[in-house]
DNA sequence: GCCCACTTGTAGCGAGTGCTACAAAAGGCT
DNA sequence: AGCCTTTTGTAGCACTCGCTACAAGTGGGC
């Protein structure tokens, strides 16, 4: 049992049941291991903590990098519609859930979960800008227009508002 | 001591620490009283965050209308920076972070949170819709799209990537 | 065999959690 | 005054929390 064989089962767990509030011996117990083994591998809660995240991100990256088309939109709106398609479905949906307690603890001040926030936010604007359609005149702010309005859509849809974002999108298309 | 002059401290209580996870000695403490009043006065922890979710919600609604500026903007970007500017002021910075606290809850399930975000963007959306530009050609459907805009604006705030939706609107704007 | 470093289990500490039983105070009503 | 309802304090229960002390196992190198 090292972290790297954890880490999979830990993750598992804190996709279900959120990480900013996760304590160790459910955490251990996920992972087929004791409060005292996790402390022993990670040092302490904030330890299991940080592998924790910068295991998600990974996880995620690849998660999304798999799920998104290769091949880009003709507009704009086709761009935004890719992005929300995918991060819908089943495989990433876990990933939203655990988003906004990664932005909540940001939010409330703690630097671990703020960095991780905006490195993660960064991946999705590299990808954005790199998938912008050819013709767009503006790709590097486009892009930035365009993950805010992802985000957006993505709070609406959190708190079962997703008609607001979709109306949005369509007043953008029509 | 009656729950409507408890409610205040409390609020301010909450603003500070989040809701979502507050626990009642502390919560009583800051109200200036015992955690078993507390369970006396709300019967239980729930029933004192419902009671603090309705207050904040009236709070920040009054707190928005009476920043909120009354004239209407020239054009839907300017509405854009009136709302992002009045949420930036120091009395409602407290709201934000107390935002994700919430949309976090509502996202892993708690119905009560849920129902709480949700009638909180429907206030912002009937405002913005009543204070469109005076020529906007599509009110109702413009309104929900910069909702969208707005609130991912708000989050990558949260997460210290505000520099992403000003380019974003920027890129709007020229 | 023997030693030694690595890994794991057991038990527990001090603190905090929501909540309750019980009783004392307090204040209005007759 | 006496009663009775409302409000409050004290003490505690059963539980979880992160973490640690201590010791037992485990397996490889000599």
């Amino acid at each position: 049992m090292t972290r790297e064989t954890l880490l999979p089962a830990m993750a598992a767990h804190v996709l279900e049941h959120g990480i900013a509030g996760v304590s160790l011996r459910p955490l251990a117990k996920a992972a087929g291991t004791s409060d005292r083994m996790l402390i022993y591998h990670f040092g302490n809660r904030q330890g299991a903590i940080d592998a924790l995240l910068d295991y998600l991100a990974k996880l995620y990256e690849t998660g999304l990098e798999a799920a998104l088309p290769a091949k880009r939109a003709r507009n704009r709106c086709e761009t935004v519609r890719q992005i929300l398609q995918v991060t819908a479905a089943d495989e990433l949906k876990p990933f939203m859930r655990l988003w906004w307690d990664v932005v909540a603890a940001a939010a409330s001040g703690d630097e671990t979960f703020r960095k991780s926030a905006a490195s993660t936010m960064g991946l999705l604007l590299d990808w954005l800008e790199a998938h912008m359609p050819e013709d767009d005149p503006d790709p590097r702010g486009g892009a930035r227009l365009l993950l805010t309005f992802i985000e957006g859509s993505q709070m609406l849809d959190a708190v079962g508002r997703a008609d607001i974002a979709e109306a949005g999108l369509a007043a953008l298309e029509g």
